[in-house]
DNA sequence: GGGGTAAGCTAATCTTATTAGCCAAGTGGC
DNA sequence: GCCACTTGGCTAATAAGATTAGCTTACCCC
């Protein structure tokens, strides 16, 4: 009976995955994943160490993917036609996978370096584009800052129904971008 | 051998207070509680329905603190002043209680009144500072939104150590707390 | 001072993660 | 073509935690 499912890390992660997409991160456990690929519950140690190390390695699937996202929005563009389309892919993102936030948002474990150096990858994409709207140093820091914490936390309240009122949030969205836009022209121009 | 505890839905929320404030959210669990309050898991359920019905009263504790302390923070002020204090109140009360993050971000629960009703009442706090800023109707809504959403997500950043930088932090928020008066100033001029 | 309720308790069940130890199927060298 | 090894699966067992059932005692009211 044994030996046939063929599972590798990758296919677990991709079960994985699919669990978090369909129920939530909390729906994410080895008995749901091993039901997924056809296995019992401790046949998934085989692949993957435990729980926490199959979170991490979903945690470090999603940062790639959506590093890819925003990469590609950006790819090509500069100023502020970049800023504007950055922003829009990381908040295309979370709107289409809504129940990826939790592992997007988690603070990179300071003792793993693979996750460490994800996290950089990422972050390095709106301070390519700051610097390449003409921002240097420590501006650009604090712009990058800005620019995430702007985009961040409006993808939040999104994603989380934050917004109840029935104005329309596209248009709040542009009021955003509008605000992070100024803020960085201002600042380039005080260099 | 019974009968002493002296519990109270008060005092087991307290104690869930306290193990999250000491050990995160994670850590919240029945058992727990029980060995802070000197009892047996299950007599936990003569007080509270059980570990989700806990967790939404510690939610409905943390919000009415939170939502107190803005609210003090706000009191007296108008204008750019109580913007710029409500945004550092909002940022002190995550610094004071980092652990207690997902307690306030998590989307009300639609099917509960309670906590919809407290969740508007946080939300009308910067709302209304903005009326006092002199906004009003949409652009009063789209400018709270942008509001919470930069103060939101700056205060996520810095809780969960998104800000790997060797920048100082507060000059961050300085230009933060610019960006968004000015967004509101600019808003304001065009009605 | 007796009945009722409130607030404990122990015992038992269920879910989930995890470990241990077994087994079969393929693989490489000869 | 055959043996030893590795790989990937399994079942059984353990442990943590939530939760339910049913018992018991302290206290309150009258």
């Amino acid at each position: 009976m044994p030996a046939k499912a063929g599972l590798t890390p990758q296919r677990v992660v991709d079960a994985a995955l699919a669990i978090v997409d369909e129920s939530g991160a909390e729906a994410l456990t080895l008995t749901r994943v091993a039901e997924r690929t056809g296995v019992a519950p401790p046949s998934l140690y085989k692949h993957v160490a435990g729980l926490p190390e199959l979170r991490r390695l979903v945690r470090l699937r999603v940062l790639a993917e959506f590093d890819e996202a925003i990469r590609t929005a950006t790819l090509g563009r500069a100023g502020e036609a970049a800023l504007r389309s950055l922003a829009t892919a990381y908040r295309n993102y979370l709107r289409a996978h809504p129940h990826r936030y939790p592992f997007l948002e988690v603070a990179p474990d300071p003792d793993d370096p693979e996750e460490l150096a994800m996290a950089e990858r990422v972050v390095s994409v709106p301070f390519a584009v700051l610097r390449g709207h003409g921002l240097t140093g420590s501006a650009a820091v604090h712009a990058t800052r800005c620019l995430r914490a702007a985009i961040y936390g409006f993808t939040r309240l999104e994603a989380t129904g934050g917004f109840g009122l029935p104005e329309d949030i596209e248009t709040t969205f542009e009021y955003l971008l509008d605000m992070v836009v100024h803020t960085v022209t201002g600042l380039r121009q005080q260099q």
